[in-house]
DNA sequence: ATCTTGCTATTAACATGTTAAGTAAACTAT
DNA sequence: ATAGTTTACTTAACATGTTAATAGCAAGAT
């Protein structure tokens, strides 16, 4: 079917949507059988990498917006996936920690995503692998929005 | 900030969202001032382009999930930018049609979106976004997911 | 003719995306 | 000190993403 529709394979914003989607797709499905969502097992991730953050960073480094951390960290707060406490000095901040059970649950999990990165890596081919992500970062990097 | 995250800057998923996020800024910035989410923008140009559709081609060609698009749908028609007929044999389906208003809707943002594109392949290079574009599209072409 | 199977579209339920507004706390400059 | 500003997080409202279940219809097989 899809290959009837030649321009939308050149219009970059759905190459990437399907592309996110290729690789997303088996990530997803081994993530539903634990019962976490793609969501949420980034922030558990970066969690278990660099330790306690505040929200703010948690959002920057898992590419989410506030308000779906907002939800988000109450959905694991609720799960006893993540602890949150109020930060000492400064009380507008908070600072979120991971869990026994959250590393556990990323424990779990760990291998079986690493055997998926393995596969893409040898099935699309780790050099084109790179310069692809050589080339979304070069694009991330671009100046700024073409208001002009 | 981002830049003392050097994993993330490695992770396919991520660098995908964000190289999607770094496009479609400016993309529904223009389409917020007309009242029309970038979704439902493919749907009206998948019309526009291909005449009248019935759903399930046009979650294809949108990549669009019909759950979705059966949302979308009744806001277009709601906001007078579609029409939908009963299907003339096959009582199942439908068939979806972009009235004047929604072909003017396209005309009048369809310069202004081209200029985006424009900006984009001058800014980021001609040669370094068609490399990326057939990158993605390899990527979507790989055989099967990894089930085993 | 009925029965099964598959297809089309919708609905439900929950999670996230997105923008705007709101709240509380910290900062800044007088 | 205090008015004005900025920062951190939350809430609200609406749209979409995602999976599962459902209803109506079509087509093929017995």
């Amino acid at each position: 079917m899809r290959d009837t529709a030649p321009e939308t394979n050149r219009s970059l914003p759905i190459a990437l949507l399907r592309a996110r989607e290729k690789v997303m797709g088996p990530i997803r499905a081994m993530l539903a059988d634990v019962g976490v969502t793609e969501q949420q097992w980034r922030v558990l991730r970066v969690l278990a990498e660099r330790g306690t953050l505040d929200p703010t960073e948690i959002a920057d480094r898992s590419c989410l917006l506030m308000p779906s951390l907002t939800r988000i960290l109450q959905t694991l707060t609720t799960k006893g996936l993540i602890t949150r406490e109020a930060h000492p000095t400064d009380r507008r901040r908070q600072l979120v920690t991971i869990t026994a059970a959250g590393r556990q649950l990323i424990a779990d999990n760990l291998k079986e995503s690493q055997r998926l990165n393995a596969w893409l890596r040898e099935s699309f081919g780790a050099d084109k692998l790179d310069a692809l992500l050589d080339l979304l970062n070069e694009l991330d990097a671009l100046d700024r929005d073409p208001r002009g």
